[in-house]
DNA sequence: CTGCCTTGTGGACGGCGTGAACAATGCGCC
DNA sequence: GGCGCATTGTTCACGCCGTCCACAAGGCAG
């Protein structure tokens, strides 16, 4: 599916737009195998290229890896938005800030577990604060999955729910829950719950978080 | 340090105890490098065997990383022991189970902070409930990290500070909150956080908890 | 048209996990 | 005590990986 324009073999010796099939296919890779499947060979073979032509374009298997992560940021900072843009304003500013920060979770969630190896490849790369805010990680409104979250406290703020006082470092304290249990569902001891029984939980936490903070 | 009894080379054919040599290896490797440093071909070489010689002890490089991830689990369990044996017990019974329960939180942020590459390891191989309480990951008292979190929340009902109605499934929203927080101090934006802020956050993390559960 | 910069190729090297055949060892049985 | 066999370590070999180097093919600027 990535392999290159015509599907059949190259017609010109230059390929035109290696570095976005080189990423496509480490995208694929990763949704399958996690992190450690994107693999350079594997990746070049798929762009119907010689091994070697991938250094051209990244210094190395970390820089491929590393444009994965944020592809994979990306893709989880849509799903976060795709969740919030589901919900429907009922006017109420409290609930509806409560929703939207509730959306965060789940849509967390919900990507964790339906592209696993995506979610994993995002987390791969030691990121800093830096990192957490950086454009190619952003969705379709230009906000990082972290940066999400900041909107949403922010959100909790505005409607009085969450007093100005507590909210310095709150997006830690959640992001921390929320990620742990994203970990717990698809690579720890609680793997294998259905979809009602993770979405319990994860409604469950995020009240947590909410009653915690 | 773990290469052989003598320290020069083998003087029999037969290593002796190669299995523990291996293992110890790894650990050393996961020490410093995390589970992707845990190779087999270089804990061969500090046991001073050939790399075959492995497969007499491990199926395969994934069963000498499930034993150094057991070690690891071990380890940690070790350290929230620790963390709790450390407590004065000032008699009050709810004052001793809420510091019972926050140590286990202490423990293991601690202990992610200082073994990083250890801690990580620890949770590099997929698990399930059955593996969480494997006598292979307990620590002193036997008990594994997860059966150890179990306990501090028994101790919370039966003191009376947590509900028996909340208490089902209440590991997993604690685990979670801790486990999330440790990952992004060790590998996520937190990283470089130094101690006296970690220390502060992870406070008000259990306490979030506490409050929120 | 010509020369140069960019992009892809080919060959090579060392490291890895792993399989098969072989050799040293030491224990159990007579 | 000697012998046979299961155990444990060695050697050789294969294919995969990331990466370096020298070279070739293409396109663009002058």
């Amino acid at each position: 599916m990535s392999t290159d324009r015509t599907g059949g073999e190259r017609a010109n010796y230059r390929h035109g737009d290696l570095r976005r099939a080189l990423l496509a296919a480490g995208v694929d890779l990763a949704r399958v195998g996690g992190p450690t499947a994107v693999v350079l060979r594997e990746a070049t073979r798929r762009a119907g290229v010689s091994p070697n032509a991938a250094y051209r374009h990244f210094a190395d298997r970390a820089a491929l890896l590393g444009a994965v992560c944020d592809a994979a940021q990306s893709a989880l900072a849509t799903a976060i938005e795709a969740e919030q843009d589901a919900l429907p304003a009922h006017g109420d500013r409290v609930l509806d800030a409560r929703a939207r920060f509730q959306a965060v979770g789940t849509g967390y969630i919900r990507f964790a577990r339906a592209e696993p190896g995506l979610f994993r490849t995002a987390f791969a790369v030691p990121d800093n604060l830096d990192a957490s805010g950086s454009a190619a990680r952003a969705g379709g409104t230009g906000r990082t999955p972290f940066q999400l979250l900041a909107d949403a406290l922010d959100g909790l703020v505005d409607a009085g729910v969450l007093p100005a006082t507590r909210r310095q470092g709150a997006e830690f304290l959640a992001w921390a829950a929320v990620h742990g249990l994203a970990t717990l569902l698809i690579d720890g001891p609680l793997r294998g719950l259905d979809n009602d029984q993770a979405k319990q939980l994860s409604q469950r936490l995020v009240l947590m978080v909410n009653k915690g903070l």
